[in-house]
DNA sequence: TGTACATCAGTGAACGCGCGTTCACTGATGTAC
DNA sequence: TGTACATCAGTGAACGCGCGTTCACTGATGTAC
């Protein structure tokens, strides 16, 4: 094909980083069709046979490329809260990049937390999702002055969890709708589902 | 095909009606592929053909399958209302139907809040998506006791949507994750989302 | 009362498309002897 | 120092599949005269 010359020898495995690496640019670019290897194949500059290489069908390369987005999500989250003062403004400030890494990269997100290809139990346990979750609850239980192995901090992590995750997805999927400002909407977010089941010292512990 | 057979003269429409019928029976269907026309015309027992004797296209078809499932979902809630007492039960009941019917119908959820098809703002203003968040808006102003117009009313509206969506589409993509159930999550988000906001006689209002 | 014609509700074969996957292959580069 | 062979990084043609769509058609039922 045109530009890409093959590596050479031994250095066969950049392939792969390559295609891994052009199906993660596809997934990102906002209102991308689904990946296909055919797709993938002809971004890399190489043959869909090629693909077959490195992979041994197309659900191990979409597989291969989700994991990289749980990695990168994973660290946007990461850089984000490294300025923290509080632990609660640490849950903003990770919350806010949560939302805006899916809105950056929505064809990733979606394919992530939606379900365009069928998603076992086994299959969820392989890719890094569950880390993440209890990277939130801990930061949750910090924000809270609870344990983390406090019921409520499952509960409160899963309810911003799955708020966060719908103000993700409802404007990626529509876009047109009059949004408030993210920052500050995420904000709010944490303000109301979480923050009062916080323990503080001069207050008692409210209960659902 | 087998079993069916045509309709009496002058009775063309009925067709239709089975397509339409028919796809949303396989929209409903948890785990269904996406609809495609082939795939309708085989369900009613048709040639594909036929179905360009009632729609322009594709698109068409699935547009109207969505527009019958907004119908659909606004006389669950409705009916699901019906029994409240006090308009904030109203809206946790109305809330509960929501999810419900989501989580009953995931294809067809699927479709009408995800964008499996392109939707643009002028589609979206064909279906009758604005009226149901318009309903919303009126039940959380009941609720915290402020005219509908107030801002408030639609911040809060706008953020429990956004959570009841994440906890439908995630429910959906993760069945096996540990979920608590829904009447009694859906509750508890109302009560923190909406219910902070509310106008007592006994209390001054809180803001953002 | 018959008959020509129009309308209606569909059908069946075919088109090109992109997809995932298989198979036999090519041609450059290293290595054993 | 030469040469046979193995390995490596790919390629190109072909397969069957389901898809949306087009086209010419069929056969029953009504209606005009």
């Amino acid at each position: 094909m045109s530009g890409r010359q093959r590596n050479p020898r031994g250095q066969g495995e950049r392939l792969r980083a390559d295609i891994v690496e052009a199906g993660g640019k596809m997934m990102a670019d906002p209102g991308a069709p689904p990946l296909t290897l055919r797709g993938v194949a002809r971004e890399v500059g190489v043959a869909a046979t090629s693909v077959y290489l490195h992979f041994d069908s197309v659900e191990a390369l979409v597989l291969e490329v989700a994991r990289q987005g749980f990695g990168s999500l994973r660290d946007a989250i990461a850089a984000a809260q490294s300025g923290a003062g509080d632990p609660c403004e640490r849950l903003r400030l990770g919350s806010r990049a949560y939302c805006e890494w899916g809105l950056a990269n929505p064809g990733w997100y979606q394919w992530m937390f939606s379900n365009p290809l069928r998603i076992t139990a086994s299959t969820w346990e392989e890719l890094p999702g569950q880390p993440l979750f209890q990277m939130l609850v801990a930061s949750v239980a910090a924000c809270l002055g609870r344990p983390a192995d406090d019921p409520e901090c499952t509960r409160s992590a899963q309810l911003l969890w799955n708020l966060t995750h719908g103000m993700v997805s409802l404007r990626v999927a529509r876009p047109f709708l009059p949004w408030p400002p993210l920052a500050e909407i995420v904000d709010e977010a944490v303000r109301r589902v979480v923050e009062p089941a916080r323990l503080t010292a001069d207050a008692s512990p409210p209960t659902a």
